[in-house]
DNA sequence: TACCGGTACCCGGTGACACTGAGTAGCAGG
DNA sequence: CCTGCTACTCAGTGTCACCGGGTACCGGTA
């Protein structure tokens, strides 16, 4: 993926993760996998963990250690009201910016996929 | 508005610059002027001319002096062919971003929300 | 003349973020 | 034993938008 992607997912990779994480708890190793099934085939780990322990400083996700069969005990992280809120306030944000790139002079390629 | 989009700018701003300067060649204070208008308030002059003297240090712009009237001269920026490519790739990228993100759960809450 | 405000551009420093590339540790199977 | 999967951590890097200044040119007004 173009070196685009590393500067657009500034941001938004966290409301990715928190709008992840509003459906169902779920821990780091998770999450990543999560990610990569998603598309996002080029977001690694060390980047997933990182934004986890930010949010986590940040109160938006509660924690929890439930241990695993198959290696370390995992750090399940589900999303608290205060992240809640937060994720909201991203959906705004977005919802924002996506409405001006709309708007913007198109570059006739323009591809609609009726939804299914 | 939220300190969410200076993140989520960061990687666009420079998309949403460039598809400006494809419909026709701008400078800098009228592409200030030109954000302000299509609602990004808070994008202050400043943010404006490095990204315009980035993207033409990269060579995706051409630059034309031209006198003005009113003050110093102008830095008319207009986008050529390596600046049209790069802009491609960014709705490529956009799109895909865009695209994943539309899947994300609980994304029905796109209420305007007006008044107040 | 002296000053103000609009036009037009530039710059050094800051904070936030995703990425790199490495490391630790537990467990199962060849 | 040693590879490979699971699962988490961390210091350092580069890029970007933002901040808060500054320079300079010009017309109008007091």
């Amino acid at each position: 993926m173009a070196k685009q992607m590393t500067e657009m997912l500034k941001g938004t990779l966290e409301g990715i993760v928190l709008a992840i994480l509003s459906e169902q708890p779920a821990y780091g190793y998770e999450i990543t996998a999560r990610l990569r099934d998603q598309g996002f085939t080029d977001i690694v780990e060390g980047t997933v963990y990182a934004l986890l322990i930010r949010i986590e400083q940040r109160g938006f996700v509660d924690v929890t250690k439930v241990p695993s069969e198959k290696g370390p005990p995992r750090k399940v992280y589900s999303l608290n009201a205060a992240g809640t809120e937060y994720l909201d306030e991203f959906w705004r944000s977005w919802a924002f910016l996506a409405d001006r790139i709309g708007r913007l002079p198109r570059h006739d390629r323009d591809q609609k996929e009726e939804g299914s």
